[in-house]
DNA sequence: TCATTAAATTGTT
DNA sequence: AACAATTTAATGA
């Protein structure tokens, strides 16, 4: 039989794959999606590259194939501000495209990752053309108002194990992040970096939530098994048991 | 395909 | 922050 091995290993999956994650080319029409496809651009991006900067005008609409990316901010201090993590199936910045401003957040490659981008122009065309792609829109940016609301809570948690958890809850959204699916693959250090806190805080969270049958934990990854449970556990804080 | 080695990640102090 | 243990990835026969 013939083998059909490929003469290299792959370092990214096949575009045919790579189109296949992406959630919204779905509910597109044929020519919709015809259009949508031809326009798109992936490309590569390593730990550390910037996929978008503050105050540059916005280009594209982006979107995560593979890997992780951060998105943060600048306060006056110049002191970095990280809001959240996109894994993939994530798209974002649809809030500046639909008003032309400028990007208000930096988005930052924490990892080796294959990022999609579709020009602002064919995203504006798509909301003048399809139904389907305004129902993903406006699901995506309602989704993403209760995460913020949710983010602000988690900000004022002092429990290092609730803001793991939390944290984790958002990022294994469906809908937001539909190529997440049971194993978020994320190692510790990103989680940490993310969330704020040291990597052995973070660890020590982690195996909490294992004892509590919420998540396992992988070599380089987490898999949830109680996605409910990571929204509404709850952890009795340290040397406070009954005051 | 398998054994060896290097690199990455995790668990612990 | 540093260290040891574990898992994965890379290399070459």
């Amino acid at each position: 039989m013939p083998s059909e091995k490929p003469l290299q290993i792959r370092q990214r999956m096949a575009y045919e794959a790579e189109l296949a994650s992406i959630p919204w080319l779905t509910v597109l029409r044929p020519a919709e999606r015809e259009r949508a496809i031809a326009e798109l651009r992936v490309g590569d991006a390593q730990a550390g590259d910037y996929v978008c900067r503050i105050g540059r005008p916005v280009t594209y609409w982006f979107g995560v194939v593979q890997g992780l990316l951060k998105m943060s901010s600048d306060n006056a201090q110049g002191m970095t501000m990280t809001f959240t993590g996109v894994p993939p199936g994530g798209w974002f910045g649809e809030g500046t495209a639909l008003k032309r401003e400028p990007y208000r957040y930096n988005i930052q490659a924490l990892r080796k990752s294959v990022v999609a981008g579709l020009p602002i122009d064919t995203f504006d065309w798509l909301l003048d053309h399809s139904i389907g792609f305004n129902r993903f829109v406006m699901n995506q940016l309602n989704e993403r108002l209760g995460q913020f609301i949710a983010a602000r809570e988690i900000d004022r948690m002092n429990n290092p194990d609730l803001r793991v958890a939390r944290s984790l809850a958002a990022l294994f959204n469906p809908v937001l992040y539909p190529g997440v699916g049971e194993v978020l693959r994320i190692t510790q250090q990103e989680l940490a970096y993310l969330v704020g806190l040291s990597r052995q805080r973070v660890n020590e969270a982690l195996a909490a939530l294992h004892a509590q049958e919420i998540i396992r934990i992988e070599y380089g990854g987490l898999r949830v098994l109680d996605l409910e449970g990571l929204r509404s556990c709850m952890f009795t804080a340290k040397g406070n048991g009954s005051a």
